[in-house]
DNA sequence: TTGAAAGCGGTACCAC
DNA sequence: GTGGTACCGCTTTCAA
């Protein structure tokens, strides 16, 4: 306590104590270590001995502070939670196509708190990352595109660039790179796949009534329904969270309020498995008595009995455009400024067709 | 191509570009930052307006190497793979408890590769971490214990620390913590509840044969067995991955096999979906013709129809636990190698009794 | 081939 | 209160 020196830090050895253990310059065995330079061999085995004898490792704040060759690129992942989500799928994408290339990926979880996602922007910000990708989850318009707007610039002011992954694009002259997957077209084939098996009365979970993407895939359901000539009726949507309990609960109110409709369209997989639970405790069989379709066809989908019929979404190859895009701005300065692609790309979605659908049955 | 000067380097302002056009010192700049230092309004503002109008950021690694205010405290987490993994639920525990602390918390994915494994303590290690948490998936104990104990070390030397989640423990004189779950305990347990509800033939799927965990689960449920007075029959083991498609593959074999068994032991709840559907694809019911239990308790584990028994563990406490161990590490100097918890703690699991077990069938 | 020294961007101590 | 300035640990000219 009266100690001046906390005994807490172990003094980690430094260059210098490298240096004058071997006899040498500390320019030498910054030399050995960096091996970019001819050294004679007496020298740099002197140097390792001692390096290994003290577990000598640069320290990455200077090194990079003195701008050596420059710090191995690192990525930042920020999303709501790692658990269970599908964007843990394309977090893998980053992380796979990253290691390939020999850089660092990290994953920080906001939680879905913003203030902590303002935070972690912040941070690696600070930190000199080469990208920090945002993963998913938009939810108001107007704070969101002007958060999302200084993230953009300041990230780029220090150099760094910002992804955004799920998420509505920003204005053409923001420094953003978009990558996201054909939402409305997956929805829209998903819900003509139910009408055109013959539904007609279709219980819609499309998630959180404020979540851009659930509201994209209720409005492509809606097209949908117009073209088969089929009356959207309101009453049949019921917005909540994108999970299982949600799923259950809606089913089984619909249910108990003797609601009428042969299938079920949930806005995500967890949602559909949800649905199924509700509609088996009630003893309706899927897909004979009601059919089921998600979205999203994360591992979960074909683990289901029966296995969902759903949307694939290329989540991970998300992850895979991600990062090159990254390396693509790095490389090309400004390039994408100009050139079509790398701005905003958009990849494909289509229908897993599986067991748990079927036309109406007859009756009911 | 030609240029002197990469046009890909920005050029983010310093604190020096700040203090020049404020027409203050540097130090000033520092002072109004970091606002540990009383400094004129005047001043302040001027800075400020300044700060705002660069969109400056103190640089980290500069800080970090002036060693002013430590640094945020960051932790790593390391481990396989973050999606679907049991893990990736301490590591959502580590992250909360490290949030709560307004620590960062960073994962990484080793992809089951010990070089990727490796690489990424080694530069965690130069980034001057608070430590590298290791979650799960112990493999060889030759080659690991040594590997462990290399990493142990020099993460020490470097003044940071390695905690061991879901590992075997390494020898005492070794820094290192782990926390880990009464693997034994709640495998035992999980046994005793099938041979109790009178089941004698059961089909066990441990997991990889190479993996610890597994290995325990096996010999625990073998003491069952004892207990029980029940011959236990090698036959009845089926070793494989900790996935669904093993413990799918693995039923339908001996059910083409006619291996008589009245109740599955799952080394996992995802192995015990993959049985469960191999079993219902067979039409048999779960459970009244055989019975299925997992371990783990993950989400799934209760979405699964019929609701999986399971043994509990608390991964996100464990997360939780983890982090104050690092935090008690960092505070104690080096109390806890004498103080006899801190260095190995173990959290207790139970069984979860749920709908997938029933007496066995009198026929069969 | 090797060594000396000038920064990299901040922080903090020491004067004024 | 504010401005100089000596480091932090490392890389990289520039000489020798």
């Amino acid at each position: 306590m009266s100690q001046r020196k906390p005994p807490a830090a172990p003094a980690r050895a430094t260059i210098r104590d490298v240096a004058e253990r071997a006899g040498v310059s500390v320019a030498s065995v910054s030399r050995v270590l960096s091996g970019n330079y001819p050294v004679s061999d007496d020298l740099r085995r002197r140097v390792l001995k001692v390096v290994q004898d003290l577990d000598y490792v640069t320290n990455a704040h200077a090194r990079s502070l003195a701008g050596g060759t420059t710090a191995t690129p690192t990525v930042a992942i920020l999303l709501d939670d790692v658990t269970g989500s599908a964007f843990a799928h394309v977090a893998k994408g980053v992380e796979d196509a990253a290691s390939l290339r020999g850089w660092l990926s990290l994953v920080g979880t906001t939680g879905g708190d913003a203030e902590r996602e303002l935070a972690l922007v912040e941070l690696m910000r600070r930190q000199g990352v080469a990208a920090v990708i945002l993963l998913g989850g938009a939810y108001d318009m107007h704070e969101y595109r002007e958060r999302m707007d200084r993230f953009a610039r300041s990230l780029d002011a220090a150099g760094s660039h910002l992804v955004l992954v799920g998420r509505p694009p920003l204005d053409r002259d923001v420094p953003v790179t978009t990558v996201n997957y054909d939402n409305d077209g997956g929805a829209y084939a998903m819900a003509g796949h139910l009408l055109s098996a013959g539904h007609r009365h279709i219980l819609v979970l499309p998630g959180p009534a404020e979540l851009t993407t659930a509201q994209a895939r209720l409005s492509a359901a809606r097209r949908a329904f117009a073209t088969y000539g089929t009356p959207f009726d309101p009453d049949m949507v019921r917005h909540g969270p994108y999970d299982y309990g949600h799923g259950f609960e809606a089913v089984r109110a619909c249910l108990a309020g003797r609601v009428r409709f042969t299938a079920v369209l949930a806005g995500t997989d967890v949602v559909a498995a949800g649905a199924m639970q509700a509609l088996r405790e009630a003893g309706l069989r899927v897909p004979e008595d009601v059919s089921v379709v998600g979205y999203d066809d994360i591992p979960l989908a074909s683990q289901l009995t029966p296995q969902l019929t759903t949307v694939h979404v290329p989540y991970e190859e998300m992850g895979h455009v991600a990062l090159r895009a990254v390396a693509d701005w790095r490389r090309g300065g400004d390039v994408r400024r100009s050139g079509g692609d790398g701005g905003h790309q958009v990849l494909g979605t289509h229908v897993v067709v599986r067991q748990s659908v079927l036309p109406p049955a007859p009756a009911r």
